[in-house]
DNA sequence: AGCACGCCGACT
DNA sequence: GTCGGCGTGCTC
């Protein structure tokens, strides 16, 4: 491993003025005089803000822009790795590109906590002694596991865990005088990982492993997309480059769109690297978090498999990443800092050169289109490894269905779910809708029950026996009495959610054993995987699920799949919806038939000849994206263009529509750079949690440089402080 | 973001 | 009289 400890910074004499970037809202560098025993670009330390203490590291040079006589001294440097200039440039160019101030960028950077506590310390145990000629067995198995943890001390959890004893076989040998148990910093290493061997690899598998784990060798950057139907060994390809990046000692970053899949996905690395890998989300302890964070700085863990934040980590040495599901709507933070960490994924490897693998089953139409353009390399993998192909797939024309009123699974479905119940087989409803009823409506006035904070309808959750608003998660009791017009005993649940489709199951089917697969249902991902397991065993015959079944999880007896309503989702001007739904119609189709056993995907739809219906069940992919991409291209939209949406919030929508006018009157900086705003209209959501929301978008030629023109376009107006402006560059829905 | 300062209403 | 509401402004 490249040691950057031994890459000269500058270092700043006692007294010298730095510029250090802290993690307060204030946007730019502040001056402070190096403290005693100096200090270097890079380092963590702890400085004096107005009568407070705060993080910060320093930046460089200071920038001389303040009264020398009010610059403070730093107050300590931290005993931390100094942050290297890999990640210092990747979070200020992160920065500029989402128009995001930089010290909340290093709060990104720095979300784990303890930075400031001293080392704490437990016991460790490594070899001491002579080890005798004659041990049993387990006391072999664990002098072994030590000397393949590679002189590291271990903790006793670990050590039992890895010889597979008990923790009294350990200190066995420790009062034999074998191991010496002794006081260590709480933070170890992690177990190593073995790289060795070669995995099976078939057919197109084999090319594309070559080409990545040439990529890995020869330490540049570039992206791959890796583009094959779910089941065809997108991540046992992936998987060789992760290996021959730890054979060359460098580490690796795996991105994964959610907890859900981590579980899963932990379990195939231990299966090829023998050990569990450093882990990173928002599940994972405190403790745990501070332990990868300096892990990933000192050079102790191989390889990180976590979600999207975790690319904000310190890496020692950073030799490639993997974003799994690339398409995947979750790696878009909608909240506070605005990324994609898809696309700052490929910022960092640009940085740390290092090549970038995009994973999916059904890439992102950017990805396509930067693949078809040159600009990334496309490896596909065609044909499913070990399996049959793609489920067969035909549409249910529901115009020719009769349905009773409240019933959503056509004769046609039934029939179909009813003969694999007969053989033994399962059969998964997919349902894009939580709870009971989207709509809870009065039959006297018409009223719709909405949310008393946001502008959003609540939806009945009967499993919580409760309205529940799925934008702010207020909840309610369902009235007996209209709110509106005071009329009793007339509200009634309207549309299908995934509890309701549950309850017509349970009448069709009783004799079926039924599991209902909702990501609200389950307490934590933990929960959500042992369920997912035991349904996988053969625990239940008929599935109902939402989402996140379409997460990539095997049912072996799957045969059939029955999407509800298909054309959820192909509504709407949102551009990005025909894109969404054929990734998820493709995702679930996929789910059946992963065995030996066919598959088949049918479609409820009552619009059977619509292009997207279409393209799903003729499975021209290509002729798809064409499609949609000479959409785009026409409209200007991305990627053949560029946009940005801008949301102003706050508790009096007179002023926030003011502000949004007096943006739209100046928009003279974006004009002169060639950009068009439109709006201000009220935002997808008007209200949210009491605040207003107002959105102006601002759209571009792909050759604008946008963010500049941005930065200066809303520097004119000044915000007031119970105001929010928020730039999103690239949203997700352009509504 | 915090945390001060500061200037007007309802209490002991 | 003064306790405390949160508007405005500052922090190297």
């Amino acid at each position: 491993m490249k040691d950057s400890a031994s890459v000269a910074e500058r270092v700043f004499d006692e007294g010298e003025v730095v510029g250090v970037l802290t993690t307060e809202p204030l946007g730019r560098l502040l001056d402070y005089k190096a403290p005693e025993g100096g200090c270097g670009t890079g380092d963590f330390v702890e400085v004096p803000l107005g009568p407070r203490r705060v993080l910060g590291v320093v930046w460089g040079k200071g920038e001389g822009r303040w009264d020398p006589a009010k610059v403070r001294p730093i107050a300590r440097v931290l005993d931390a790795r100094p942050m290297r200039a890999e990640l210092r440039s990747f979070l200020t160019r992160a920065a500029d590109y989402t128009l995001t101030p930089w010290p909340a960028m290093l709060r990104l950077a720095t979300r784990a906590p303890g930075l400031f506590d001293p080392p704490s310390m437990r016991k460790v145990y490594r070899l001491a002694g002579p080890v005798p000629n004659r041990l049993t067995e387990a006391r072999a198995r664990v002098v072994e596991a030590l000397r393949g943890w590679g002189g590291a001390a271990v903790t006793l959890r670990e050590l039992a865990e890895a010889a597979g004893c008990g923790t009294g076989v350990v200190k066995g040998l420790v009062k034999l005088g074998v191991l010496a148990e002794e006081e260590a910093p709480k933070d170890t290493p992690y177990p190593p990982l073995n790289p060795a061997g070669l995995r099976a690899l078939a057919g197109q598998q084999v090319a594309a492993a070559d080409a990545l784990v040439q990529a890995t060798t020869a330490g540049e950057y570039q992206t791959f997309l890796l583009k094959g139907v779910t089941g065809s060994g997108k991540t046992e390809v992936y998987l060789e480059a992760v290996a021959e990046c730890l054979r060359r000692g460098r580490q690796a970053l795996v991105l994964l769109p959610e907890i859900a899949l981590t579980a899963d996905f932990l379990a195939r690395v231990e299966a090829r690297f023998g050990a569990r890998p450093g882990e990173w989300h928002s599940g994972v302890t405190q403790t745990e978090r501070r332990r990868l964070w300096k892990m990933c700085g000192e050079g102790g863990v191989e390889l990180v498999v976590g979600a999207r934040s975790a690319l904000f980590l310190p890496f020692r040495d950073l030799g490639l990443i993997v974003v799994d599901e690339e398409h995947d709507t979750s790696y878009k933070q909608e909240e506070g800092v605005l990324y994609n960490a898809r696309d700052m994924a490929v910022l960092r490897a640009s940085i740390c050169g290092c090549p970038v693998v995009l994973s999916s089953a059904t890439p992102s139409l950017e990805s396509w289109a930067n693949a078809e353009a040159g600009k990334y390399l496309r490896l596909d993998l065609g044909a499913r490894f070990g399996v049959a192909e793609l489920p067969a797939m035909k549409a249910i024309d529901m115009r020719a269905e009769s349905l009773a009123a409240n019933r959503w699974i056509s004769p046609t479905l039934a029939r179909g779910v009813e003969a694999r119940l007969e053989r033994g087989e399962q059969a998964l409803l997919f349902i894009n809708r939580r709870g009971y009823a989207p709509v809870t409506l009065c039959r006297a006035c018409g009223a719709q029950v909405g949310c008393d904070h946001c502008d959003a309808r609540m939806v009945e959750h009967r499993f919580l026996k409760r309205l529940v608003c799925h934008q702010c998660g207020a909840t309610k009791p369902v009235p007996q009495a209209c709110p509106s017009c005071g009329v009793e005993g007339k509200m009634a649940a309207v549309g299908p959610g995934v509890e309701r489709l549950a309850e017509e199951v349970a009448e069709r089917f009783p004799k079926a054993r039924l599991a209902v697969l909702s990501s609200d249902l389950f307490g934590s991902a933990r929960a959500l995987k042992e369920q997912i397991e035991t349904i996988a065993a053969g625990a239940a015959d008929i599935i109902i699920g939402t989402q996140i079944v379409a997460k990539g999880h095997n049912f072996p007896l799957l045969t059939l799949v029955g999407v509800i309503d298909a054309d959820l989702g192909l509504q709407g001007s949102d551009l990005r919806a025909a894109e969404r739904t054929f990734q998820l119609m493709r995702q679930v189709a996929g789910r059946a038939g992963r065995a030996d056993r066919p598959g088949e995907a049918w479609l409820q739809t009552h619009q059977p000849e619509h292009p997207v219906i279409r393209a799903i069940l003729g499975g021209d992919e290509e002729a798809f994206w064409r499609a949609e991409a000479s959409e785009r291209r026409a409209a200007g939209v991305p990627p053949y263009g560029r946009m940005a949406g801008i949301i102003l919030s706050g508790p009096d929508v007179a002023q926030i529509f003011d502000l949004g006018g007096e943006l739209a009157r100046r928009a003279e900086p974006l004009l002169r750079a060639g950009a068009q705003v439109f709006g201000p209209a009220p935002a997808p959501i008007a209200r949210v949690r009491g605040r207003h929301r107002v959105r102006l978008l601002v759209k571009a030629p792909k050759a604008v440089p946008l963010q500049p023109a941005l930065a200066e376009w809303v520097a004119q107006v000044k915000i007031p402080a119970n105001v929010r402006l928020a730039i999103d560059i690239d949203p997700q829905s352009f509504l």
